[in-house]
DNA sequence: ATATTTTTGGACCAAATGGTCGTCAATATG
DNA sequence: CATATTGACGACCATTTGGTCCAAAAATAT
């Protein structure tokens, strides 16, 4: 290609804003702070990602990629599923307590923040939970189908049990980021679930 | 008193302004917007209220009183106490469907918004969600000494359960709010917990 | 070496932000 | 009635907001 080449890397730029939006949410974020954040100009910045929005619907969507890496690892089909559930609950109990408690989760956020009014934000925020919930379900029929979860019960509900309760975690210890009450909570459901 | 008479409902001014802060948040809550819906000048809100933070402490007092009002009725001690329960699950259903939903929860909201960065306010997340779980916390212990509570289980672990279980359902629910697995996601808690 | 293309950085901008203040109106008190 | 006290209103303000634009620089392709 022809011209000066960027000096800085698109990504980098991202998971710099990412951060920013995680710690401050969107309307509270301003142009200045981005621009301190990613060592870039504003006109870098707008001629790489068209404008604020823009910006933050890459940082979502790497922080949603991220997640659901992050949970694909947790419940990977070739390891026990109840050892994949259970590494899954206690990433989520480490995320809700001590100080990244209170950093919060940008999707719990920006759900609350802008979910009903951005339809960009609002798609990918119900994509989202969509995800997690299918993978849960599908981790949850595995477990039953080996018998190894209460039999009365169904797989898709329980994914969804457990996805509201992981995300309330996240709202609650944002400002009560205690860890063993957040253990405990995890360690009732499964006892009272799985066998 | 000495002086000219407010020809303003303070209470019904911060009810307004709770409106909007409710469907909107803080920081994306602007003073013109405040005095439409309070139908205040900018000098009588400002010497009411001190400014747009106070005004929003107001507000959020109230939305916390009316929801731990709503919670004791809910839970009243003469009543009997799984449908107290019920009732209080029942409520959070209908909340996480249609098109109320999709507002939200303002103490979420702000806890997500604000819960790390705005001392008053975090003060009073906290204190609303110890306030909640205490109550449910309450419900439950009287629900276990009438043997109507799962055995190995622990009131206060289970009011934490509940409490984070609908407040997400609160998050999920801004960008899906389908009643149905509200609904069984409910009935299957209850079908486990209680007896 | 030159032409071409692209990036960069910051000056600049209009609009909107939250907040103040002075003037006038309305009531209570003497 | 006169005065003191408070409220209402909106003009006004400094600051900050997100966003544009252009001149200079830089790097590539020819």
């Amino acid at each position: 290609m022809r011209g000066r080449p960027r000096e800085f890397d698109p990504d980098d730029a991202v998971e710099s804003a990412m951060g920013v939006f995680w710690t401050s949410g969107y309307h509270a974020t301003s142009l200045p702070e981005l621009l301190e954040a990613t060592n870039l100009s504003r006109g870098s910045l707008y001629a790489a990602f068209g404008d604020k929005h823009g910006l933050f619907l890459r940082a979502l969507d790497r922080y949603i990629a991220d997640s659901l890496t992050r949970l694909d690892a947790d419940l990977d089909p070739r390891k026990d599923v109840l050892d994949g559930i259970r590494a899954c609950l206690a990433r989520y109990v480490e995320r809700t307590s001590g100080a990244g408690a209170k950093r919060g989760c940008l999707i719990v956020a920006t759900a609350m923040e802008l979910g009903s009014q951005d339809v960009e934000v609002e798609q990918r925020i119900r994509r989202f939970f969509k995800a997690m919930e299918a993978r849960l379900t599908t981790a949850l029929e595995r477990a039953k189908s080996e018998r190894r979860l209460a039999d009365e019960v169904e797989p898709s509900t329980v994914a969804r049990l457990i996805m509201c309760l992981l995300e309330g975690m996240r709202v609650v210890s944002k400002t009560n980021a205690d860890r063993s009450s957040s253990q405990a909570v995890v360690q009732t459901l499964l006892d009272r679930f799985v066998r």
